[in-house]
DNA sequence: ACGGACATGTAAGCAGTTACATGATTGC
DNA sequence: GCAATCATGTAACTGCTTACATGTCCGT
């Protein structure tokens, strides 16, 4: 039976600190967005979910007349957050679409292919440029007491290294067609 | 709107060459496995699917007393499935659930990290063998006149270079853990 | 005054998986 | 004789997204 793995994706946010909705929202955005995300339509319903399970409490709090719903973890929330840490990683499906065109390349002018080459190309500067950010302004400095500073640079780094892989594995690919095109 | 993408998986597999839904499933296994996959529950109604939209022919094939069913694409098929070709990519939600994990490393006790990055290490090893076989034994030699040759070997590459790149990262994430317990 | 960020949600619907279900054929 | 592979499907369920819906606050 497959599980919500929404859950702890939202009960690790919690874990040492209370939140908005809102807030962990924008939280995934700057941290964890290019390998988990959680869309509106998921995330407040979860929340939701998590307090009718126990997991979380929530407050109602104000910013002026605007109603804010700040969760805090429980116990049992930490444990079934700890539970899951623990257990090995199930594998998931990967699905992506621009390896699948390019796999058909053979049945379109090739063309089109160098166009979704450039697009990834262009896609993958632009994920640099976002790992450049937020290495510069979200990440702290390691050596220092956060304790969490070593595992964010650690993610940091693998989308490092995979954009940097995909980058010089889609030079390769451009330069075959460019010398099929003299 | 988000459209059905296993339609174009199927009909890209069935351009050239009429199959039975047990072989596609096979080839994606052998192809395609390592950035598209359909589970059964998938295939064989969306094959269904298809020929209702008149996109595919089905024609029914006897081995003994086993009922097999050809699949054969249409006109209409191969300009849908052109059609999506020449489309950009859609990006999709990637969800991994081990980086998770390692993201929210800080509350569980080390070795329990060091445990998954060695299973990543080992899933990682295993794929490389797998991409060895398919190099060895299922894409063609470039320069023969397959013109598939060259996009197998593309994403066959593809998938090469990202095993490599998460090897090394996972090398030095261990090595940083191998350091703190001397 | 207005735009952008803050803030939270619902409804509808397709997507996709697991588990279930069945039977023949082939090779050892 | 038995296991693996060939071969095709359904039912039930959960997951997840898009689109819709609403209103406040803050800075310029």
């Amino acid at each position: 039976m497959k599980i919500n793995k929404s859950r702890y994706a939202i009960l690790g946010m919690l874990y040492d600190k209370d939140y908005t909705g809102y807030e962990i929202k924008k939280y995934m955005q700057e941290s964890t967005a290019n390998f988990w995300q959680e869309s509106d339509a998921s995330l407040y319903p979860m929340l939701k979910k998590l307090e009718a399970d126990g997991m979380v409490t929530s407050k109602n709090s104000f910013r002026g007349k605007t109603e804010r719903m700040v969760y805090h973890i429980t116990q049992s929330g930490k444990e079934e957050f700890i539970y899951w840490m623990s257990k090995d990683v199930e594998r998931g499906t990967r699905r992506d679409e621009f390896l699948l065109k390019l796999f058909f390349g053979a049945h379109v002018p090739q063309e089109i292919i160098v166009k979704h080459l450039k697009a990834q190309h262009k896609r993958m500067l632009e994920l640099q440029k976002k790992f450049a950010y937020i290495k510069a302004y979200i990440v702290p400095e390691p050596a220092q007491d956060n304790p969490h500073a070593l595992f964010w640079a650690m993610t940091l780094k693998n989308g490092i290294a995979q954009v940097e892989a995909q980058l010089k594995w889609i030079d390769e690919c451009l330069n075959v067609f460019k010398k099929s095109i003299p």
